[in-house]
RNA sequence: GGAGGGUUGGCUGAGUGGUCGAAAGCGCUUCACUGCUAACGAAGUAUGGGUUUAUAGCCCAUCAAGGGUUCGAAUCCCUUACCCUCCGCCA
């Protein structure tokens, strides 16, 4: 959510976001309203201190100017109602319309349209090479027993999976050892409600445009598909002590995703998945634009070290306009080395908002001087699994079909190989 | 799932149709006082919007949320959410 006030002021800014962004939205019409709606406002205002102001005469005026005052309130109340039913058809289109409205990319974020276009900022580590013929990420946990796929969509359909043996095991592994890691770096730790109102939705941004993509329960509620939004609706309508920023969550949920539109895409394996579960860093800081930079380089930065640490190679992205979400002003995604497909996967996704989801959940807080802002606020994965699983794997597979298990975590899986299970 | 009772400012809590944006107390801020601290005393202490050069005034809104009755609603009615008590069910 934008200010109107700043859209207002900075309409053609917010016309090239819209494009960049490749988000039409219809802001000559929003402008229309809010004229609209500040002449009836202003109007009713008007007639509302009036009403007030007669209000306190009446009580103690005389029997006879009671009823004179009674009866000219009585045109008053007529006219502030016409005002009211004026307004309200007014306001339905400039809430849905002040909806869309994008927020504005950093200047750095690159032209385009999709995925396609974002750019590599840098990489890290060899693209794994192999003296043998290297199995891709189903092949080898088929063959090693650590998930069933087959059963997976006997009871789920669709995308079903079982982990099992060393898969649920190895996944086990990988959440201790992220939450030790991040927990080092001074996040909260925090498992969040994933069944939410969609009043939590709006506030990250994922409402309205994301409807597709949510499973509903029968009674109005939706599951998240990242604990982002459970974990952004915590503080929401409070005022926080600056003290108490920043904030850091390190926030771990299942994932729920439809995955509307994307039936054709990912159809085999761990890659797309409708529940999965994620840890993920949750920030909130001071308005300060720079304070979001920084905080959008240190989550990023963080992730990259846990990767680092698992010896996967990766690269970092910088998404293009069309890639971003509306109310994000800057994202980066890392994507893994998979062997298998000669291609780096997003693993994670690393972004800033400035207010925009702030100002929809209305979390603020209190500066030194007393003046009441919005925070900023900022996620990033930790860690998502099971999909890790598919570059882990097929990164440190080795000739006889076993995989080798990075050293961080041995001691929190046992042992330092996977091999076929004797039973 | 059934029955009943609640939701008021940072907190406790008064207020059942009219000078109520809201008593009182606590907390907090500032001032004064005191050798220092405490106590006592004085003043102040919500959020959003409009107007404005203005964090000055003035105006509008907000007593869980939304709708209604009324000239007028914290107060009456309806709906929803949440909390509490009892019964039922339950990991």
């Amino acid at each position: 959510m934008l200010d109107i006030k700043f859209i207002r002021e900075n309409l053609e800014l917010v016309e090239m976001a819209a494009a960049k962004k490749h988000i039409a939205v219809d802001l000559k019409r929003l402008i229309k309203l809010d004229d609209e709606r500040r002449e009836i406002t202003q109007r009713l205002e008007e007639k509302r201190a009036e009403q007030n102001k007669v209000s306190e005469q009446i009580p103690s005026a005389s029997a006879e100017e009671k009823q004179s005052l009674i009866a000219s309130m009585q045109e008053v109340k007529t006219a502030v109602q016409a005002d009211e039913e004026a307004l309200r058809p007014v306001m339905e289109e400039w809430r849905t319309l002040m909806l869309q409205v994008p927020q504005i990319p950093d200047m750095t974020v690159p032209e385009g349209e999709s995925d396609e276009d974002n750019e590599e900022v840098r990489t890290w580590g060899e693209q794994t090479t192999f003296d043998f013929e290297p199995k891709d990420h189903i092949e080898l946990m088929t063959a090693l027993k650590m998930v069933d796929f087959e059963r997976g969509t006997k009871v789920h359909g669709f995308r079903g999976y079982y982990l099992l043996g060393d898969g649920a095991r190895l996944t086990w592994a990988i959440w201790n050892y992220a939450n030790q890691f991040f927990m080092e770096k001074g996040f909260t730790p925090m498992i969040p409600p994933t069944i939410v109102r969609k009043e939590n939705f709006y506030g990250t941004g994922h409402l309205p445009n994301e409807a597709e993509d949510l499973y509903e329960t029968q009674d109005g509620d939706s599951l998240t598909g990242t604990s982002e939004v459970s974990a952004m609706g915590y503080y929401r309508d409070e005022i926080l002590d600056k003290a108490q920023l920043p904030t850091t969550f390190l926030a771990f949920s299942p994932c729920y995703r439809r995955e509307a539109g994307s039936h054709g895409k990912d159809t085999k394996g761990l890659i797309r998945v409708h529940e999965f579960y994620k840890l993920e860093q949750v920030v909130l800081c001071e308005a300060s634009h720079e304070e979001s930079v920084r905080w959008h380089e240190q989550i990023t930065a963080n992730s990259e070290e846990f990767m680092q640490s698992l010896g996967i190679p990766y690269h970092v992205v910088v998404n293009c306009g069309g890639d971003l979400g509306q109310g994000q002003v800057k994202k980066y995604d890392i994507e893994a080395w998979v062997p298998k497909e000669g291609k780096y996967r997003e693993t994670h996704s690393s972004s800033y908002f400035h207010d925009f989801q702030t100002r929809r959940f209305n979390i603020r807080y209190k500066d030194e001087d007393g003046t009441v802002r919005y925070a900023h606020s900022l996620n990033n994965t930790a860690i998502a699994a099971p999909r890790i699983l598919v570059s882990l794997l097929e990164n440190f597979q080795q000739a006889d079909g076993s995989i080798a298990i990075p050293a961080p975590l041995v001691p929190f899986f046992g042992k330092d190989r996977i091999e076929l299970p004797t039973r």
